[in-house]
DNA sequence: ACCAATAATGGGTGCCAACCTACAATAGTG
DNA sequence: CACTATTGTAGGTTGGCACCCATTATTGGT
């Protein structure tokens, strides 16, 4: 109580620094704390490839939920992205611009468009997943085939429980 | 390939519109989607409780790398946790004012601090990892003890690859 | 005694995600 | 028809995070 483990990092005694490296053990000691820094850290390196290609997250998202789904009416798509629908008209304005959404009005309702991925949405959307992949690799790296699918099946289930139906 | 699944989302012939809701599946085969998601919402949660304690991330990093490791000089305090050595200097400034860590003129060398986690800070400390565990069992509801256990190890893997020493 | 390097600080910048409000067009309802 | 609700849009706010630079005090070297 009185004693930590008290390295006494480099007081300086004569000089020389002697400066520890590692993360806290009270912090990597929480699965929550490594769950955030690798998903962070994963998170980066998939953002700067978007980066790449003038996109962001959520135009990837997109791009996927209506390949994934089809068409929908852009509000039900924000609303399944749990995205904000002036945000979502943002990210849609700019995957228009590129062709590789279209928005069409719906005749039943003129207020709503129906938002459909276009041929070069799928191309890109595939260029997109592969960049992905190759993060993955990258993060993954330490990890066999085995590990990785452990994982995989670890995280889907924790997913599955509060964001999955 | 001309043909995606095409649920056609919701194009209301009737008037009746049925969104779907799940996360689109071509996301959510990426281990590294999975991970930021998972990821991002345990930073989120903990993030928010911290808030309730005027605290954020970077002060808990402080107080931990300090209780574990003993006194750092300020400036490799930000190393270890590579901060920006300004920055550290605001999180300092807070922790300082709330006495939960205590800043004194390196005698050696008079341009440096040493910085050290007081009494008042440990005990914050036991506070907010005692926050961080029950975010922890909030987001790792559905796992069991074992799974835990292997999903830790497998962060803590991935982790030490490109953090760890 | 002088000079170059270093520690800490103060005061910014830019970026991004999340959110919020007001508004115009359209729809359904009594 | 009058009224209310909904859709998409425009615009702006906020908070966090990561940087970066100029300044000041202090050091160590020569």
């Amino acid at each position: 109580m009185t004693d930590s483990s008290a390295t006494d990092n480099g007081v300086t005694k004569s000089g020389v620094t002697e400066t520890g490296t590692g993360a806290p053990p009270s912090l990597t000691a929480l699965t929550t704390y490594l769950l955030s820094r690798v998903g962070k850290d994963a998170r980066g390196r998939t953002a700067a490839r978007l980066a790449g290609r003038e996109l962001r997250m959520w135009h990837m998202a997109v791009l996927a939920a209506l390949a994934d789904f089809g068409p929908h009416p852009q509000r039900d798509l924000a609303v399944r992205l749990s995205i904000d629908p002036s945000d979502m008209t943002k990210v849609l304005d700019e995957l228009v611009a590129r062709g590789q959404v279209e928005r069409t009005r719906d005749p039943h309702d003129r207020r709503r468009f129906s938002v459909a991925v276009s041929a070069s949405g799928k191309r890109e959307l595939r260029r997109l997943t592969a960049e992905a992949r190759a993060v993955q690799d990258e993060v993954l790296a330490p990890l066999d085939a085995r590990e990785r699918e452990q994982l995989h099946a670890l995280l889907a289930k924790v997913f599955a429980h509060r964001y999955g139906r």
